[in-house]
Formats: C-alpha cells, structure tokens, sequence
DNA sequence: AAGACGTCGCATTCCC
DNA sequence: GGGCATGCGA
DNA sequence: GTCTT
C-alpha cells in the first residue's frame, strides 16, 4: 500500500546564462487519499442542472458575452473588497461558468435564475446588465480590482495579502519587493514571478523524474518513486511535477513514522546541487526550487 | 434563519 | 517556549 | 453568492 505521496512542481526559465527550473517535492501520508469517503449524493430537480457532458449544453460560442464579462468585473470587485471570500467567489465563477456554456441567449435574470447555481442577486445584477449594458457597482474601484489580482498570481500571495498591498498603495509586482513583511515564500515567489508560470515538455519532465529516482535508488533500492499527476496521465507538457515516494517499511495502515523517508531524499538532492530554494520543509510534504546546472544533461 | 460550500501540511503570527 | 489561529497552496 | 435544511 502506498504509504506516502510526494509533490513535485517543476517550471522552467531561459535566460542567457542558464536554464532555470523551479521544482517542488511534497510527500503526504494520509489513508483518505487513497481511499477516498463515500460521495454524497445531493440531487433536487427544481432548477435546470448544469451538465457540461450533456448534448444540450453543447454551445461553441458564448452568447452572453456582456454578461460574462460584466459579472467577472463584480466578481473581481467582490474578491478585493471583501479580501476574498472563497465562497462567494467561487459562486461568481460556478455562475460565469454555466452563463458561458448557456446555448441560448438570456433575455432576463428571472431566465437565469432558472439554473442552478444562480440566486436573485445575480439575476437582478444580469437585468442590470441587459437594460443598461453595465452594472453600477462595476464603476467603483475597477483599478484597486485589477491590482488585487495581479498582486495574487504571486506564489505566497493570498486574498489578504493582495488586498493589504493594494491597500499600501503598490501598483505593480516590482513594488512589492520592497515590502518589510514579504513571508520568504513570497520573496520566492516574486523572483520567480514568471519562472512559475512556464511549463515544462514531457521529455524534460521525463529526465527531472528519472534524476530523483537514480538518487533514490542510490539512498536504497527498495525506496519507490513515481510520477503522479500530469506526467502520469502522459499529458505533453505540465506546470509542475509530482511524485510519490515510499518504502515497503512504510504503510499507512497501520500507520507508521515515515521518518526520514523524504529528508534523506531532500538531503541527497540539495546535496548534488539540484535543489536550491526551500519552500517549505516537513516530515511529509517538501517544497523546494530547483536549479539545474550550465551543462546538466537533464 | 442559519450552516455548508474539501481537507490538510507547513509557515507564520498571535496569545498565554 | 508551547499551543492555537490564520494564511496559503494543492 | 447559492443551495439546503
């Protein structure tokens, strides 16, 4: 049985000088991973369910553009305003969603308010929107929106952070390196700004896999290391990297000490010059960067 | 009217 | 210094 | 913010 699980997340940079990557191993160890509870199974046929699989729902084109578009500004704004509720904006976009997969044009927020997933409040705001092509609230704090989600496609930065820096008056990513009360996840995050956001080819995630397991077989050959997630499901290029790692010493029923199962993988990594930066570091998830080296054959 | 809306490891802050 | 709450990412 | 109880 799978005793452990490791995440690595993997992005790659070009510069003159260099190739830079940046890689992340998390290793958790928990039993409901592998056996997930059983699915409530919540079904009331009053509204019109959404079903993305359904022939029905089959529209190539959104027809209701100006909608779409004016509920995100008020979900932006909701998001900066309220330093992100996560509820409310996912209820903003669950509604963005059905609107744009909606194969017909809205004529009325009482029409909307037929499918799930949309209450009164948005319909009256899409009969805002239909009679007056905006919604009033988009008016306000449009700029202050805008920043609060640049600010957040920083690694480390969250809805509270975002809206604090907003707050501070910063107006772009560049000023927030200044600030006293960056987290160091957040100073890595804002170095490698753009360096998160590049993916990686399957060939390349291929070599980054096979270079920890070689370690890992070196550490004991009985340790175990595969690839999760993207790479696992053989997609051409992911944004990150995931592995699991384990040892027949290890299991998760009963459970025992995974020990230093993942630093002594860590440890050999960082040793070799492989791993640089360290996000984060436990007995069961690890999060660094990595750095490849001029010449590396990875 | 009020609770659910996924859950959890790690970093950091806050509080005693 | 230990325990708890919060922020964050996944 | 929406849905359910």
């Amino acid at each position: 049985m799978l005793g452990a699980t490791n995440l690595m997340r993997s992005h790659t940079q070009t510069s003159h000088i260099r190739l830079k990557r940046t890689f992340v191993v998390v290793t958790v160890a928990r039993e409901k991973f592998i056996t997930p509870g059983p699915k409530k199974d919540t079904k009331k046929q009053k509204k019109i369910k959404f079903d993305p699989t359904d022939e029905l729902w089959k529209s190539d084109i959104n027809l209701n553009e100006d909608i779409t578009k004016a509920l995100g500004g008020v979900a932006l704004l909701e998001k900066e305003r309220k330093s992100g509720d996560p509820f409310k904006q996912r209820a903003y976009e669950n509604a963005i969603y059905i609107i744009t997969s909606y194969p017909a044009r809205i004529i009325s927020g009482a029409e909307a308010k037929k499918l799930q997933g949309i209450g009164s409040s948005i319909a009256n705001k899409i009969d805002e929107i239909l009679k007056t092509g905006t919604c009033e609230s988009l008016k306000e704090k449009q700029e202050d929106a805008e920043l609060f989600e640049t600010f957040s496609q920083v690694f480390g930065v969250g809805p509270v952070a975002a809206k604090r820096f907003v707050d501070k008056g910063y107006k772009s990513i560049s000023d927030l390196a200044n600030d006293p009360d960056l987290t160091d996840m957040q100073r890595l995050g804002i170095k490698y700004v753009d360096d998160f956001k590049l993916m990686i080819p399957k060939v390349e995630a291929q070599g980054l896999i096979h270079y920890v397991q070689d370690v890992l077989k070196e550490l004991s050959p009985a340790y175990i290391g595969i690839a999760c997630d993207g790479h696992r499901r053989e997609l051409s290029e992911t944004n990150s990297l995931y592995m699991a790692i384990t040892h027949p010493n290890y299991t998760s029923s009963p459970s025992t000490d995974p020990g230093r199962l993942l630093l002594d993988l860590t440890d050999a990594l960082t040793d070799l010059g492989f791993l640089t930066d360290h996000i984060s570091s436990g007995i069961l998830k690890y999060w660094v960067r990595w750095e490849s080296i001029e010449g590396s054959t990875i």
